[in-house]
DNA sequence: GTGTAATCGAGACGGTACGTCGAGTCTTGTG
DNA sequence: CACAAGACTCGACGTACCGTCTCGATTACAC
């Protein structure tokens, strides 16, 4: 992944040095193809083409194509995210976190690449670890810290287990994105925020 | 897939009949092997073999592999529902559905299963729609049910959302295999009841 | 192939007679496929379904799709078979062979349909007996004929080898047809009579 | 197939090169199953495995079951040709070409192989023009330069139709390989020469 | 500058599953 | 029995693509 790597006081390695201008062309060239078309649609080698870049040169800094995938992702992820400031509530908190995902799963397929890289966790534990750190706990920090302040702030009990909210608030959101049975809107983000906070009763309240 | 239903009066077709022994050898071992090894990790010959049928007579009724291990996890599935009847109350009810899910997946391999065939939804449109119908909408049946019988019994508000309180139940649940970030308990199941019904509050006192 | 079977006095089987319709409707659909798209763009089903007829039937009657294809031509070569008298000469004699045999192989695609008889039969060795009996020495007989009549005749040496003439006769008509270096004409015919006649000196001397 | 020769100064082309010792060992596996077995008999796996290599690498250099074959077939057959020296009268060049042709043909079976290759020659008339040009010509080439030789000195007519000459002798020898009806014999290549020669004669005349 | 050591592009290679196709056999019910 | 219908077994085909490998060419730093 690369990321992993370089404390800085790196010992100045030999050689001819890895091309930054490369490594981001690979990615950009992986989020474009395996997003716009799928990661089972798109080879290896048009990606290189794509990088103006080789099979090899992808193959030896990323061991896999899932690898190379989900980098990708958690590289464009990255760059859009916003910042993590403090909305006064809880609601608030929440809707800021889930507004932008939701915008942003509406608009390009990142379901079917979520789909992908989620098979490939369980056929491949050593990915389904990569997986976890960089991308699953990544997200879930940002909503446990929302949690946390509302905990410190008195608003909601300090016993509450916010692991578990914070399944049911992701876990909707995912399970729409994939298993397809509804679409995916700003309205339902909000509702799911509201029902994670009250339950079915705030079901009957946010009609 | 076979379930077309079919009236009572078939019209007696010619020819050799389709073989059900066969057809049901195929599932058996589809279920089997693919359950244990991963849908990847088995290839269709392995199957054929192992059903003591041929290659072709399977892709004569089933047109993919995808196809074939959701017609097989749907019947074995299905075989082990139990009944549907009412528990007197919404939380009893939900218990009800969600500990043999439970019970069901943290014994065997289901999520990688399961992830595969997300998977190919998003891969192939076509499947999708299979997957929704045969899988989805079946599962979400008994739930749905269960929300109206507590309606129906004023337990809880006629304008509950129940399709949202559904997303909120099944998507924790489906979250967690899915994602493995935290293993699947019977507690855990129970929890989940929990919170759907009472939001975040619950998740407090329930803790 | 049928004619090999019934001695005239049949013990007159029991049960429903076969339906000699049929065998006729599947020869000719045999010949008419076959010929016209080659021995392998045909399969089995194709020519029952032209003849109105079922694979089954096909099977029971011929064992395999070559020896149905050997039995077409032979039955169909046979039928447009002139009669075998005496011209005079042997010269006049070939020619009266090879003319009719070069008008009828420059008129359809027989080069194909016996390029994958000759492949069969060395693939088969049992179809190659039949190949031999039906087909290879029912045309070397008549030329076979003239040659002799030509020794009576005191036409040409007693000493001719006249298989070898043959042979060359035939050989040489058979090598273009099936190598296809040189397309066949009924001047080449004539010309190829004439080498072997001057041939046949030779054929006499070095016996 | 390779053959395109390639001038001296080759411009040094990227990448990794292709392996010649697994191009001669595709080759050679090859051309001892595809003729101990028969074409039909053995599968692209087989000489795969055989040749060390993967089925992948032969079809990216062979298009199909019968190129490698041919290729197979002409490379043996090249290695093992003689020197085409002048022997001083037409009758001892064709003996020396016609006897080497026979005691290869007699010892191994050759008859299946080619068979195999002439069906395929009026299946694909792409095969067919490789197959005229890399087999057929190449092996007429030396019988024309005999006759040729047979013409400059005198021997025979200049006027003798060369390629018809080339059939007489080829088709006689090829009908008897392919036909089956008589075994090849050294003798009866010897006397086929014969009766070539005394035909010759005749084929100058009727010209 | 020159040497060393790594990267890079090009592309061949092994491995392996896929889904398709056809021959020939078997199993029904009907005539 | 013969026959139509059609399911079944067996097994090859050619395709695709992943991830590995082998080259020569290139690039930076160290000396």
């Amino acid at each position: 992944m690369g990321k992993v790597a370089g404390v800085s006081s790196a010992p100045r390695p030999r050689g001819r040095p890895r091309s930054e201008k490369t490594r981001q062309a690979i990615l950009a060239a992986a989020d474009e193809l395996f997003l716009e078309h799928g990661l089972d649609a798109v080879n290896m080698d048009e990606v290189a083409e794509r990088a103006g870049a080789s099979n090899s040169t992808i193959y030896r800094w990323w061991p896999s194509k899932h690898v190379l995938a989900l980098d990708a992702l958690v590289t464009a992820w990255e760059e859009a995210t916003g910042l993590d400031r403090d909305r006064g509530s809880l609601r608030a908190d929440l809707r800021a976190l889930v507004r932008p995902w939701v915008k942003r799963v509406a608009a390009r397929p990142y379901a079917r690449m979520i789909a992908a890289l989620v098979a490939e966790v369980h056929r491949d534990p050593a990915f389904g670890e990569i997986w976890r750190v960089d991308f699953v706990q990544e997200r879930r920090r940002r909503g446990r810290a929302a949690f946390v302040r509302a905990i410190e702030r008195g608003e909601i009990a300090a016993s509450t287990d916010v692991e578990l909210a914070l399944d049911l608030l992701y876990g909707s959101l995912y399970h729409r994105l994939l298993h397809g049975h509804e679409p995916i809107t700003e309205r339902i983000g909000d509702r799911i925020v509201d029902a994670v906070l009250g339950g079915v009763t705030e079901l009957a309240r946010s009609a």
